[in-house]
DNA sequence: TACCGATGCCTAATCGCCCTAGGCAACTGA
DNA sequence: TCAGTTGCCTAGGGCGATTAGGCATCGGTA
């Protein structure tokens, strides 16, 4: 009998492919062996379960997101960094539905000395991001409010737009280039704007 | 055998607390079931299924969160109501996550006259937001693009908190308190920074 | 009060998926 | 060539979703 010849990677790599086209929720171990013309339960030899196995997948996304946002933003500062950073965000997040699902939810399960590289991933994600910033000159702990703030408006209209949460007719990437710019005024306002003291100004 | 007086209220109900309890996943058919001590399949004649409870949940939640923001912003305005507003949507978030998260995922099925009241709940928490944004005196198309945004904004906040996402130790309130001050600050300069010709520019 | 129809809840049964245990065959290297 | 490793399989238990069909319980009516 022809084996598969399985391995941790491969099978990881189905089940994200596996989760951008049919959604994370879909992705089964079941799904993923049918994928390969095996058993449920020879899947068992290379992941512990479902639950690892979508800690897996996130942590693949986490890096290959990391690798993606990188080169975006090497070479450039300022606006044009956080519009190719933005940009980069969304068109992955777009492209790989279910990889940018996995990576939201917190991975709790080591998974070996893979997890380090992969866990890496998001930390250089949100490294990224502040050394990005440090271009604004923020200091803490106006640069992690203004790190969470970025995150949460990226992270946010990915999703919604995702969950097609924009109805309206009106043309949704003209909001998100609003959305960046609207950003990138902010991060320029933010000493004069938002810091501890003038946290009530109109200074526009 | 005593009954158990089931309705489809009431299984929506206990259906969206346990949500809140243990997660939006693991609310299932049996779950209900057992918290009424009943068998799974009575249930089905309040409830289609799975997919339909779900809904009815987001239904549920859409309903009671416009209740919820809809009197936070009357009487306030401006700055006022844009603060009363994002805080009454962060506490309904972290106070019921089970039932936020059931509002995030579209409503595919119809489940009856009562959809429209629900359905009703999500139009409503939209429209209050244009009603919050008619004191910054934004036209379209900008009103929706700051709608867009705004909403963005929180959703990804909320969501990335609920999520785990904030990991530094900075306080997370104060986070909190800066990201509305600055959609404040947008919304207050849209007009002179953001409006469609002078994208690009720093007025600040 | 006695009856009757509606309907609430049950049993029974099927299916899909998760996961474990144990076995045999296909590879690997000596 | 052969022994050990390891990949994939069969067998089986458990749980959740869902359907079909039955009986008891309820509300209303004569």
């Amino acid at each position: 009998m022809r084996r598969a010849g399985l391995t941790a990677d491969l099978v990881t790599r189905a089940a994200a492919d596996l989760a951008d086209e049919v959604g994370l929720d879909a992705v089964t171990v079941s799904a993923v062996a049918r994928h390969f013309g095996v058993k449920d339960a020879s899947l068992y030899s290379h992941v512990r379960g479902l639950a690892d196995l979508r800690a897996r997948v996130a942590l693949l996304a986490a890096g290959e997101f990391a690798d993606l946002l990188g080169p975006a933003v090497a070479g450039r500062s300022g606006r044009d960094a956080l519009v190719a950073f933005a940009d980069a965000y969304r068109d992955y997040a777009r492209a790989h539905p279910g990889r940018y699902a996995a990576m939201q939810r917190p991975v709790d399960l080591p998974v070996g000395p893979a997890a380090v590289t992969g866990a890496g991933g998001a930390r250089r994600g949100i490294e990224l991001i502040y050394g990005m910033l440090r271009g604004y000159g923020l200091g803490e702990p106006d640069a992690t409010d203004a790190v969470r703030l970025l995150r949460s408006t990226l992270h946010g209209f990915v999703d919604l737009e995702r969950r097609g949460g924009f109805n309206d007719p009106r043309d949704v990437e003209s909001s998100w280039r609003r959305a960046v710019a609207a950003m990138h005024l902010l991060l320029s306002c933010w000493r004069e704007a938002l810091s501890e003291e003038n946290s009530s100004s109109e200074t526009c």
